[in-house]
DNA sequence: GCACCGAAGTATCAAATGTTAGCGCGCTTT
DNA sequence: AAAGCGCGCTAACATTTGATACTTCGGTGC
């Protein structure tokens, strides 16, 4: 059940089994979300963290003007909102973009790990930094890269983060999304976001079809991308 | 020495006198930088992170084009690199914009601190959660701002921020960045800047010269950034 | 005092991106 | 089967943003 937390934490240093009985003991109460629901609200002050167990989710912002802002992708075995148990308020909202199997972590269990298991906390610190440097890396793409090279490294980044909690198939994923909401994670309109697209389709490195993305030529969209996994720290290593 | 880390960590929740005196252990070996020197190197496995004194230091990534783009601004009182304590190799640099004096902090004693001290553990992941925060925030900017309004963004950011630390005056802040830098921080092209800066300015709600930025009309600002400083978590309760 | 230089500011034109409107397709609802 | 609807896609035009080149200004060194 708790497959994908451990595949994403362990990828980074090795779970002991104790901390994995941890983790069984610290995720509680199952539920689910159809596509468009929220799963957090924003203002809110949760009393738990959500872990994504299946589906899509996606933290956002939405301005006066109605326009909207996705800031992060979150895939199966990721937390959404892991920062709460210490930010306490939810500056943002967290939407599921599909239909959406999660599992909760009390705060007050979590506050106990951090008492207890230092090396547990360390790599739950340690997720939360990962999610901070896809965000400096969101912000790199949104500032300096051409439009194309943005939605190519989004692409690299999904498909190598779904691959860690094996939810590729082959070099396809699935992608739930639609163009708009594709457009509210780059910061483009629609009609633009449709133009990209298909410059990213013409030059032959993707297909995408029936909510499937299926990477033709890898290398040359990384080449596109200029993408560089560093910032995902992949590597197994005592933190 | 440390006042500026103390108001930093201390305004989300009390600092006791011992964890004072934990910090005060942990961060030894002054060092000085000029004025666009490197203090951390991309590519790097720091064996230290690097605590903001005195001066303005920023994030940032270049792409292969020469394009740069900064991921973040770091004030007196803030960590420039704490994550790589967990993160272990740079993905990015960090560059002081201004003459910056820092201060280092052994990951050795970082990591003791996890071990024992679980309460300013928390406060530490705190910092850098609210790092986090700030690249969300730069994120909804970048892509859903308008750039006038991104610029009173970063402003009002700013303006709260050094508040915090004492480094405002009045209503003015010292801003030791030149327009094309700025531009790196917006994902804009120099001249677009300039436009960008001279329509905040006619606005009347800022003035901008010698380095230093005055609010002129702080109420208005904040209304064009529409900012909402809960993204900050300047309150100070029990983490 | 004068030459030099970096930064700010401006003008002009080109390219990228947004807006509005509309079409067609596949799916659901009735 | 027909109507309705979300979504992908396109066209035409408006606006924003970028590229290049040039001027101005203030400081700095000779």
């Amino acid at each position: 059940m708790l497959e994908s937390l451990f595949l994403n934490l362990g990828q980074h240093d090795s779970l002991s089994d104790d901390e994995k009985t941890l983790l069984g003991d610290l995720m509680a109460g199952e539920r689910h979300f159809a596509a468009g629901q929220d799963i957090v609200a924003s203002g809110s002050r949760p009393a738990y963290s959500t872990l994504v167990l299946d589906g899509l989710a996606a933290r956002y912002k939405v301005l006066a003007d109605g326009g909207r802002q996705f800031t992060s992708l979150q895939v199966p075995g990721d937390f959404v909102d892991l920062y709460a148990f210490l930010l306490k308020t939810m500056d943002h909202g967290v939407i599921a973009l599909s239909p959406c199997r999660v599992i909760l972590a009390d705060h007050s269990k979590l506050r106990s790990i951090t008492e207890r298991a230092p090396h547990l906390t360390r790599l739950l610190w340690l997720d939360t930094l990962i999610d901070g440097a896809i965000h400096r890396e969101w912000i790199v793409a949104m500032g300096r890269r051409s439009k194309v090279s943005h939605l190519a490294h989004l692409f690299c980044e999904l498909f190598v983060r779904l691959e860690v909690v094996k939810r590729t198939n082959g070099m396809s994923f699935h992608l739930p999304v639609s163009q708009a909401e594709l457009a509210d994670v780059l910061g483009l309109s629609v009609v633009h976001m449709n133009r990209v697209i298909s410059a990213l389709r013409n030059s032959g490195v993707i297909a995408w079809a029936n909510h499937t993305v299926t990477i033709l030529d890898w290398q040359k969209l990384q080449q596109i991308a200029e993408f560089d996994p560093t910032y995902l720290s992949m590597t197994r290593e005592p933190r």
